[in-house]
DNA sequence: CCAAAAGTGTTTCCTTTACACCCATGC
DNA sequence: GCATGGGTGTAAAGGAAACACTTTTGG
């Protein structure tokens, strides 16, 4: 048995490997990207037990020498086949209940990623199943996860939500360019609201940093509708003052 | 070398414990107490190199069978102490560098905790020397801290920053019963700002379910002053609307 | 009496919200 | 013309900030 004294970080002994169990380190990831105005998280159909052909979230293991952010990187290019880098990544909390996966101790970091809206059909479908399946469909319990995936979702739609608030990551959902209608329609399917076109449009145009107008225009869409003005991310990070999801 | 498809969680082939390095998961805990006004937090003199002499955060590694937030909770005791039950223990951050423990590869969960006021003496210091230090001294470049302990304090600082905006958790630094102006103080030490006493105490009395009262009050101080009403921490968790931190 | 801390009132400013209304396009 | 979406104006309501003022204690 361990001594209350052991340890890597506080007064310690000598660490033996053989004291402790095998415990493997992962990294899952939730990535987000918005499809016909609706939030999406891609998944992977699992090929075998256990859960075989449930939905997980992909991830994997670290590798000896790359950190945490570099092994979600990594994973997110190699089980989704999005070669693109992604609008943003981010941490967002640990899960290492040792019932979480029946065959080993495993503690995964998860991650979030935004993918800007890539072009409908999921990524390289190459060997593994990719979709993006509606998060509605798993809030609303008609989609079942793997492991504690539901969980792990949930904590991240939580942060991603709480981040939209203050932060100005809701326009990495967008492509280079994209009109303030764009933008809002991003925050609602975030959020899942409905939110005043003309108060959003005051409040983002305001905000210092968030925007920048290109001086061009769209085409007015099909069914007509004035031409709406382009604008491209700004250079600040935080949304001051925050635009606040309404409270219910 | 593993291939593309090996996962824990996503489509994956049977996991083989000695294709992986020996990866080692441990909690370190940021302990947070106010002393005097001031915001201190728990640091352990190391015994032994590397960083001999140095501070560094509590923690150790989580054993076989617990998960994580039992793991922090247990070390939180044994490390430093502290026997009394924590007013908040919660996870903020993981920290994966291949070069964070020059001894082995080392993964660490962070954890930050609230202690309520204990005696000034450092709790149990029966064979491990554990201190509470001055924020401000660390993060006034001071005191250095063993291993990247500086980034994660960092990191809990920010964590705990804004999360006394959006919840109740500043109670958690005060005894059972408390006057609003040591509530005040509370969020006065934790932000090193100073906040207008009138302004505050209409906000706080005002939020619902932050704090219920007791109907007693205080004796006055040593230097007289009007007595002071007694309080306790309500049922909410979210301060709506929040207390936000004066910009600068 | 004065100093000190608790607590209330008041005024000013700014943000949010709701919604009316004008603008520019396709059909 | 009409429908549709882009964008501005405006007025009411509410919170935040600054600060004057009252209350209750010790000395």
């Amino acid at each position: 048995m361990m001594s209350d004294n052991t340890s890597t970080t506080g007064s310690c002994d000598a660490y033996n490997p053989r004291d402790y169990p095998a415990v493997a380190v992962t990294v899952d990831i939730v990535v987000f990207t918005i499809v016909n105005a609706e939030l999406k998280v891609l998944l992977i159909q699992r090929g075998e037990p256990p859960f075989l052909g449930r939905w997980a979230l992909p991830g994997g293991f670290i590798h000896p020498n790359e950190d945490l952010d570099t092994a979600a990187r990594r994973e997110l290019a190699e089980e989704t086949g999005i070669h693109q880098a992604p609008g943003h990544l981010e941490q967002f909390g640990s899960y290492g209940s040792p019932e979480r996966d029946p065959r080993m101790r495993v503690v995964t970091i998860g991650y979030w990623a935004i993918v800007p809206d890539l072009a409908s059909p999921a990524a390289g479908t190459d060997a593994i199943h990719a979709e993006l399946v509606a998060v509605s469909e798993i809030e609303g319990g008609r989609v079942r996860l793997a492991f504690d995936h539901e969980t792990i979702l949930a904590d991240a739609l939580d942060t991603a939500r709480s981040r939209l608030e203050s932060t100005t990551l809701a326009a990495a959902f967008c492509g280079p360019e994209f009109t303030i209608s764009d933008l809002r329609r991003v925050y609602e399917a975030v959020w899942n609201t409905k939110l005043d076109a003309g108060n959003f449009q005051r409040k983002v145009t305001r905000s210092n940093g968030f925007i920048k107008p290109v001086n061009q225009r769209t085409s007015s869409g099909d069914r007509g509708g004035r031409p709406a003005s382009l604008w491209t991310s700004g250079d600040a990070e935080r949304l001051t003052p925050p635009l606040n999801m309404p409270n219910e």
